[in-house]
DNA sequence: TCGTTGAGTCAACGACTGTTGAGCGAAATG
DNA sequence: CATTTCGCTCAACAGTCGTTGACTCAACGA
């Protein structure tokens, strides 16, 4: 039936299981998801998750890691489309490694850690290119409220963000970085 | 020595169990916090904390109970002082019974379905203050918001916002919420 | 003073968890 | 075809968890 070579067959194996992780810990966290529901969902047996991965937080690891912005410079203007296009709202759902770590980085002492490094540096690059004092401050106020904005429309699933065209949040949004990005 | 009636020190004792388990749920979450550990450090056997409150959900039911706000109508101006003073900043610290709810929301379902049901009672509230169109989404941007910044705040500890006087967040964040409050 | 109540403890059960080492069987290699 | 390699499974261990029932003993009421 299917021609594959032993080498293709351990690496989709691998990689099944590695999307099967990232979904379950997207959608219930580090804790309430256990290396025996990963490998049933991937239908594969427990132990061959650790032969792949070795522990459960390695797989964790693996399963989160996740791609950051290019570290150019930016305009203002710029860095506020950027942050309601990239962060969450636009596209009306974040890559399943982002939705894993937001889900676990209020249970998960690695997943908090984790996350404290993604927006410290989100945080940082805003708020170098931000004129005025408090740039940091203001650029830390900034990347919280997207933040916040993207637990309760996809993590919290809030009726009151349902089914809103994330054009129009991005619209509501926008006067608000604004009045943070001017002094 | 101590001249405690009886009905007094089981009193204490129920209090000083729910105490040390808000405690645990805030800093820990639902999951990271055993019945065993609430019952080392309240002092007591972990049998007594089952037997006082039946269930380790029911314990978690118990410590995170909040009081809401009164129902009474305000002005949109007075609402956004309400939001900046009582969800999270102006005091520098939320009531512990919060920070379990806010600390398990994201991982834990009961804990997801209180701060759904907290958040939407606050969204309507706001909302139904708000004049011009799109109430309810406005009010529930300015309520995440808030959430964004309490969880930055409070629960990652992030370092941009430690040591920051609660007064100077208010006064950046209150044109973002003036700006969603008007159309 | 004596029997009763009830606050609190002790020891254990059963379920579930991450993790491990031995082993099977088919594909690769010569 | 014979042998080795290795992807994968099976069965089990050791620990932890929520939860339970029997028990202890000091405070209480008559």
């Amino acid at each position: 039936m299917s021609e594959l070579s032993r080498a293709e067959r351990r690496q989709r194996t691998e990689r099944r299981i590695l999307d099967t992780a990232r979904e379950l810990f997207a959608q219930r966290g580090f804790e309430r998801t256990t290396i025996r529901a990963v490998a049933q969902a991937a239908e594969v047996d427990p132990a061959l998750v650790m032969q792949y991965y070795g522990s459960k937080q390695r797989l964790f690891d693996a399963a989160v890691r996740v791609a950051e912005p290019p570290a150019g410079e930016a305009g203002p203007e710029e860095l506020i489309e950027e942050l309601l296009g990239s962060l969450d709202v636009k596209l009306g759902e974040l890559p399943p490694a982002s939705l894993a770590m937001m889900r676990s980085m209020l249970t998960h002492p690695e997943a908090a850690a984790s996350a404290r490094g993604v927006l410290g540096r989100q945080i940082e690059r805003v708020g170098r290119s931000l004129p005025g004092e408090r740039a940091r401050l203001r650029a830390a106020l900034m990347t919280m409220i997207m933040l916040g904005v993207a637990v309760g429309h996809q993590l919290l699933e809030l009726d009151e963000l349902r089914d809103v065209p994330p054009e129009d949040i991005a619209r509501l949004l926008r006067p608000c970085l604004q009045a943070l990005s001017e002094g």
